[in-house]
RNA sequence: GGUUCGGUAGCUCAGUUGGAUAGAGCAACAGCCUUCUAAGCUGUGGGUCUUGGGUUCGAAUCCCAACCGAAUCACCA
């Protein structure tokens, strides 16, 4: 039982039988007693000084009283000021280590029978991806392993965004000054290649748009006019047309990016159950539209365009159709959106989409519960903080974009330089050796990203590389490998775990308490949809290891059930340790 | 201007059902490897929790206002 239910039940056996009131288990306040104080589990007394009409030290005193002549759970009891601090016994702490070992999937929770769709990734295919695609990948697969240890079904989603103009910026400039260059004859990295030349598109532009200025056209107009501009705007319009010449450069070029960021998301470890191409879900949602149009939820404008007026909801007028009939952003959305409920019946769907789209995402909801859908309510915007460099924005005009695949490339060099400077994996193969300097490469990076409360624009500084020390996911990684040499050497010496019913030390009770939160944290997070709760978490219990690692000898420990005991128990912190960074997408080394 | 989000140590960040003297890491300084992995541990210094009001026995946390910063309000996606 969750020791500060049990207080509360004392606390509700006491006030009854002391004071003559029933009180319902919420009124008691309780939380885990701070650690300069004595004592496990701290209860205000404030609230019940009206019923007890006493001080609160005596009415801490008196129910302290009660409660431990009538228990054999407490041990000891204390009052300051207004907090009783009550101690509970070590055979408590004995039963709930004891579930806690005994588990066979500690902090999993039930199956919910909820099913919930996570959309995450999202990216454009005209270039590579970037430090921001990193957070949104990360906090996605996290998110939905988070979920998954809630107990829910989850379903992850991709909606590539394979159309478009970009793309035809990146298709034309190739045409024109790539030669026929393709990955396989250059060596290129898809995404890579076909973002080159997404960046020659906008050099020739640049350069255009100059020249047409020195003939005296104004800036603003010579933008518009630039050819090389026009011939994108064509090329699109030949797409959409299905020109076959263009549809075939197209499924080329796309192709190599897709080739391209699958050796990227298997590096991050991200995967989907469905991926959605907006080349297939573009013109979704016009039906919807002509719906509510005839059911008067929109209206139509003199030159044909669609919109809704949201006004009365503190909102502006959404365009919705344009005049030519065809269909914007949000117009796809909200048939993809009815697509996928009507496929899934999904009783959550989560868009992990970055801040800048609050306003988009808000729209939807509303203009999706106007058209009468109730799940609409169901839909989750997870809406997370740019990412920026201390100069500010990434900018990829300035060249200030952190490409994610040379940043992954740094982080395992970092962890290699690192590792081979300690010498400690030196009796290992090579590939071994690069298994773990790649765990550990995006461990950190991994955590330096999640351990972010997701909702917060976060800072990232190329020039000060991110960090192995301190709070950081090596650290946690490191502590994981050190339970493990620890274990390894028990089994060489023949020394079984086994819970004996030992005293346990306050630092172990320590322990205990804080596995014992693992499933409330799982909990938590999963009700903020914050990985972060989670990355913080396992720092916290990898610290209280290490603290407890420097202060008792576990197999030097002459009495041998202690000894026992304790090897129980730190394999239950790697347990743990590897279940939340599990939930995190970190691998946890047997050595490091 | 409207809306949304943020402001905690020099830097990066924790800190929600309101609770005791606000915590970590980095950076700085001082210690600890013949003893289970020093990517570790211990200690020192570092704070008007942006500001001002309010509610409360009690506020970083809740309410109001101001200031600062970000995003957004397109016949772009």
């Amino acid at each position: 039982m969750n020791p500060e239910q049990l207080i509360s039940v004392k606390l509700k056996e006491a006030v009854f039988s002391l004071y003559g009131v029933e009180l319902e288990l919420k009124f008691f306040q309780t939380q885990a007693t701070r650690k300069e104080f004595e004592g496990d589990i701290t209860a205000m007394m404030f609230p019940l000084l009206k019923f007890s009409k006493k001080s609160p030290e005596d009415t801490g005193k008196e129910i302290g009283n009660y409660i431990l002549s009538k228990d054999i759970d407490t041990k000891s009891f204390n009052v300051v000021k207004g907090f009783l601090n009550i101690k509970l016994s070590n055979e408590f702490w004995v039963t709930i280590f004891k579930t806690i070992a005994s588990s066979p999937d500690y902090g999993q929770a039930p199956p919910s029978g909820k099913c919930v769709m996570v959309e995450f990734s999202s990216p454009n295919t005209n270039k590579p991806l970037h430090l921001g695609h990193i957070r949104n990948n990360l906090l996605g697969s996290s998110v939905a392993k988070l979920l998954e240890a809630n107990g829910h079904k989850v379903i992850t989603v991709n909606l590539v965004n394979d159309r478009g103009i970009h793309i035809c910026k990146s298709m034309l400039a190739w045409l024109r000054e790539a030669n026929g260059e393709t990955p396989a004859n250059s060596g290129i990295k898809g995404d890579h290649l076909v973002g080159k030349y997404y960046v020659a598109f906008n050099n020739a532009l640049k350069r255009e748009i100059e020249e047409l200025k020195q003939n005296g056209m104004p800036e603003d107009e010579a933008e518009k006019n630039a050819p090389i501009l026009k011939k994108a705007q064509e090329m699109l319009v030949k797409w959409e047309k299905g020109d076959k010449d263009v549809v075939e450069l197209w499924k080329m070029m796309n192709s190599w990016v897709y080739d391209g960021f699958d050796v990227t998301y298997k590096k991050l470890g991200v995967s989907f159950d469905k991926t959605y191409y907006e080349s297939q879900t573009y013109l979704l949602g016009k039906a919807l539209v002509n719906e509510g149009l005839e059911s008067g939820v929109f209206y139509k404008k003199n030159n044909g365009s669609v919109w809704c007026d949201l006004t009365g909801d503190g909102l502006d007028e959404k365009l919705l159709l344009r005049a030519d009939g065809t269909s914007v952003y949000i117009t796809q959305d909200l048939g993809t959106a009815n697509q996928r409920f009507s496929e899934y019946k999904f009783d959550e769907h989560i868009y992990v989409v970055g801040n800048e789209q609050n306003y988009h995402f808000q729209v939807l909801k509303l203009i999706l519960k106007k058209l009468g859908f109730n799940w609409a309510d169901s839909i989750y915007h997870l809406s997370y903080g740019m990412v920026e460099l201390p100069q500010g924005k990434m900018k990829s005009r300035e060249g200030t974009v952190v490409d994610a695949d040379d940043l992954i490339d740094d982080m395992i060099t970092t962890a290699r330089e690192t590792s081979l400077e300690l010498g400690k994996l030196d009796n290992m193969t090579t590939e071994e050796q690069n298994q773990i300097f790649e765990m550990i490469g995006l461990g950190a990076l991994k955590y330096f990203i999640i351990k972010v409360d997701p909702k917060k624009t976060m800072l990232f500084d190329p020039k000060e590389s991110i960090d192995f020390n301190g709070n950081t996911g090596p650290f946690i990684q490191y502590t994981h490998a050190r339970i493990k040499s620890i274990l390894r050497k028990a089994n060489e010496q023949g020394i079984q775990p086994s819970l004996n019913n030992s005293t346990l030390n306050d630092r172990e009770i320590e322990i205990i308490k804080l596995l014992n939160t693992f499933p409330d944290k799982i909990l938590e997070g999963g009700k903020d949809h914050s990985p972060a709760i989670i990355a913080n978490y396992g720092y916290e219990l990898a610290k209280e290891f290490n603290q407890y690692y420097h202060e008792v000898s576990i197999l030097k420990e002459e009495n041998v059930d202690i000894r026992s005991q304790r090897l129980v128990l730190i394999d239950s912190i790697a347990k743990v340790l590897s279940k939340a960074m599990g939930i995190l997408g970190i691998t946890l080394p047997e050595r490091m």
